[in-house]
DNA sequence: GCGAATTCGTTGACATGTCATCGACCGTAG
DNA sequence: CTACGGTCGATGACATGTCAACGAATTCGC
């Protein structure tokens, strides 16, 4: 086995603040939206989402795979979220197994009244905060590491064992 | 109320794939340290941490500033890692009230075989995959983000009315 | 078509995190 | 010394997330 390659003193600078910072950042923004929207963030997302669909309607299992969400954690959160009138399920035509979620007017409200506010603490606290370089990187970099993640996660595109 | 200013091409770009990558990382590296070593990332931050002092041994509410946990949250993880034998809980000489949270040896066996394959991973799946100055940029605007939420968030360091 | 294998979404049990509250203890003002 | 406000850590109730299993429906191989 290798001997270790520990982080050099510039990457532990930059795995500490990356670490630190998505905690504030997650501890500041969720603050700010439960209180000016009375919304979660994970609540925020499905509505985020869901409102960009042009009818606010969308397969669960599409919905679940956007989020990078597992079936049954959207489920249980679309219960709650139900009971609370900002979604609804409908029957999907082409598949009588699936389910169709659907932004519901309030709902609708809850994402429109919240977005502003969102975007403003995200610009703030975060993205005022660089540089246009330093976000022309950020955006270079995390796409570059979502993509090797995705292949990586990704089931073999077709034809043949894997593992 | 002003015109909601939204983001510009560049910053929902940075934004969208700083989220997706957050996401996709933590799962990755759940997934491996779950695997490799049986402990969850909030199992391996408080070993981590706490491995980090000369003695193996913290004070609870010092343990839980620096992880940026509530002292609850700390108090319920460490009774489940106490049961597991990973870490103790002493008695503090200077304060009655206190908890001083000790590495066992089992919990330092354990952070010593994890670290070497967490490290890896996390440069693998992300830290080698970014450029020297892409990781200077990293740690120079996490660190400027850190510094300008820790300030608000920080109760006014002395005297005088807040809020 | 037909049957096996797979996918879909839900469910219940359980693990984890949050919030309010508590008893114990500390520091300080008087 | 003592009373009082604040801190410390634990706890229980509850919200949220994970995991395995299920019934129903679809798809694939033949």
């Amino acid at each position: 086995m290798e001997a270790t390659r520990w982080l050099d003193e510039h990457q532990d600078r930059a795995w500490r603040g990356y670490r630190r910072m998505r905690r504030l950042l997650d501890l500041e923004l969720a603050r700010e939206l439960t209180q000016d929207a009375g919304l979660s963030e994970p609540d925020y997302d499905v509505l985020s989402d869901l409102s960009e669909t042009p009818q606010g309607r969308l397969r669960l299992s599409e919905l679940a795979d956007r989020m990078l969400w597992s079936r049954s954690r959207l489920s249980h959160h679309l219960t709650r979220m139900q009971q609370r009138g900002l979604v609804t399920r409908e029957e999907c035509p082409d598949d009588a197994r699936g389910a169709i979620v659907v932004l519901t007017p309030a709902g609708r409200d809850a994402i429109e009244a919240a977005a502003p506010g969102h975007v403003t603490a995200v610009r703030q606290h975060f993205l005022d905060l660089l540089t246009p370089a330093e976000v022309e990187a950020l955006g270079a970099f995390t796409h570059r590491v979502v993509d090797h993640l995705a292949r990586s996660r990704a089931p073999r595109p077709r034809r043949g064992r894997q593992a």
